[in-house]
RNA sequence: GCGGGUAUAGCUUAGUGGUUAAAGCGCCUCGCUGUGGCCGAGGAGAUCGUGGGUUCAAGUCCCAUUAUCCGCCCCA
């Protein structure tokens, strides 16, 4: 075997297939309902764009992205994750007005180079939501709540963790404070730890080492650090959460890899992936993406849910999705009967029924036994008996019970069965 | 980027350095001349991930490489 898909790729083979397209439907209708528009980016996009925000800093673009020089000597980067290049058609595009409220949903590939494991791929695919232009914590909740009910809708019940990181002078007060707590600590570590902590200190709070737990157990709280509106504003989401009967738990030790966020974060996590893989979806509050990127101050909220992890942890609970239908398959009988086998296929399909026929001239009994292996509802059979008396015959497969009707009515009793 | 495990038929796997690499599932044909699933018989399908090396002899031992899984880092 010469070629393999690349490293960290994969391919979605037909099984598999109908199951990104179900939730994929599941999606789609979800923020329809919630009258979200769907947008779709370019996969790659001037690098700047990631740098200026997920910031210089952030691991994502320090040492994850795909970037190349095109023939143009044009810096681009094939996108890292979904947020900065929604914004970013929002603004040239002028898709809303200061004051207005956006909606905008996605389905989008992502590339990150990096060691893939479980639920970690080089090549990934988000559904997002990003509600432009809302400072209210009624558009964080409203994020949130879709987040849990797309969950819900494909059988995981799952637990919001949220957490509100203040603004960007709340976060700066924070950090020192976190880097005095730890400096202790951080004395007698390696370098590579310390210079981790001096880069982003929050990161310590969500790290799986227990010996850095126990030492962060007594750390300051950002939630004591917030200003009055930032407290305001998380008191009364979680509010609305309860209202909504969203489950989920305060977790003031959650922080994102992004640097854009501000106030509200949330993730769901899951033991399903294995120990260090455990985030299905992460969202936040934004407020500052939209000016950085050159438009007026504009307030957003939104939320990544990762795909591939949505479909393992569906997989890893027996959740099954439902597989691809098939109505029919059309078998001759006899030599004599294909054309109108063929025709008679023709017509089930204008009617709407998905129909499968023999090309290869099998035996009347290889064309059941694959009818069976496809999965399908029923056979209809037309044989030199059924051509001379103008009719067909429409077994169901999984009773074995058959009938012979006239072609006129086949439609018809398809129909009724 | 660092550490560890694994790689044999389409799939899941067995295989003390020694003939022609084995099984289950799946696939094809037949028993059953126009009726699938169950059963039975037969058949196709593998240069043992790739490249080197050690050896009289390598699927088996060694090295490298690629892929994958697990842990770290980070994240969806």
């Amino acid at each position: 075997m010469k070629f393999q898909a690349p490293r960290g790729t994969h391919d979605v083979l037909p099984a598999d297939a109908y199951r990104w397209q179900h939730v994929h439907r599941v999606f789609a209708e979800l923020a329809g309902q919630f009258g979200y528009g769907e947008v779709r980016t370019p996969a790659f996009e001037e690098t700047e764009l990631f740098v200026r925000t997920s910031g210089e800093t952030s691991e994502v673009v320090n040492k994850q992205m795909y970037s190349f020089l095109d023939k143009g000597d044009r810096n681009l980067s094939l996108k890292p994750e979904g947020t900065a290049p929604a914004v970013r058609a929002y603004l040239e595009h002028g898709l809303g007005q200061p004051g207005q409220t956006t909606r905008l949903w996605y389905f989008t590939p992502f590339f990150r180079y990096e060691r893939p494991g479980k639920g970690r791929y080089r090549q990934a695919h988000q559904f997002g939501l990003e509600l432009v232009g809302s400072a209210a914590p009624e558009a964080d909740a409203e994020i949130i709540e879709m987040t849990v009910e797309l969950y819900r809708r494909v059988g995981i019940e799952a637990r919001v963790n949220v957490n509100s990181l203040g603004r960007a002078e709340t976060r700066a007060r924070y950090r020192e404070a976190l880097l005095n707590y730890a400096e202790p600590y951080l004395r007698d570590q390696s370098d590579e730890i310390r210079a981790r902590a001096a880069l982003n200190p929050l990161r310590m709070l969500d790290s799986k080492d227990p010996e850095v737990i126990s030492a962060m157990a007594g750390a300051p709280k950002v939630l004591d650090f917030l200003e009055e509106a930032s407290k305001g504003h998380f008191d009364r989401l979680l509010c609305l959460l309860e209202e909504a009967q969203v489950p989920f738990e305060v977790a003031p030790n959650i922080v994102r890899g992004l640097d854009y966020y501000t106030d509200t974060v949330f993730e769901i996590t899951t033991d399903l992936l294995g120990s260090s893989n455990d985030a299905l979806c992460g969202g936040g509050r934004y407020d500052n993406l939209v000016s950085d990127l050159g438009g007026p101050p504009t307030p957003s909220v939104g939320v990544g849910i990762g795909v591939e992890r949505l479909l393992i942890v569906m997989s890893e609970l027996g959740l099954e999705s439902p597989l691809a239908p098939l109505d029919a398959m059309a078998i001759s009988a006899t030599e004599a009967a294909r054309p109108a086998i063929r025709q008679i296929a023709r017509e089930m399909r204008s009617a709407g029924f998905s129909v499968v026929t023999d090309l290869d001239g099998r035996s009347l009994r290889s064309q059941l036994k694959r009818a069976d292996q496809l999965g399908a509802v029923r056979a209809v059979i037309v044989g030199d008996e059924e051509l001379t008396a103008g009719e067909v015959s429409v077994r169901l497969l999984a009773s074995g019970d058959q009938v012979r009707v006239s072609r006129e009515r086949l439609i018809e009793v398809l129909r009724g069965v």
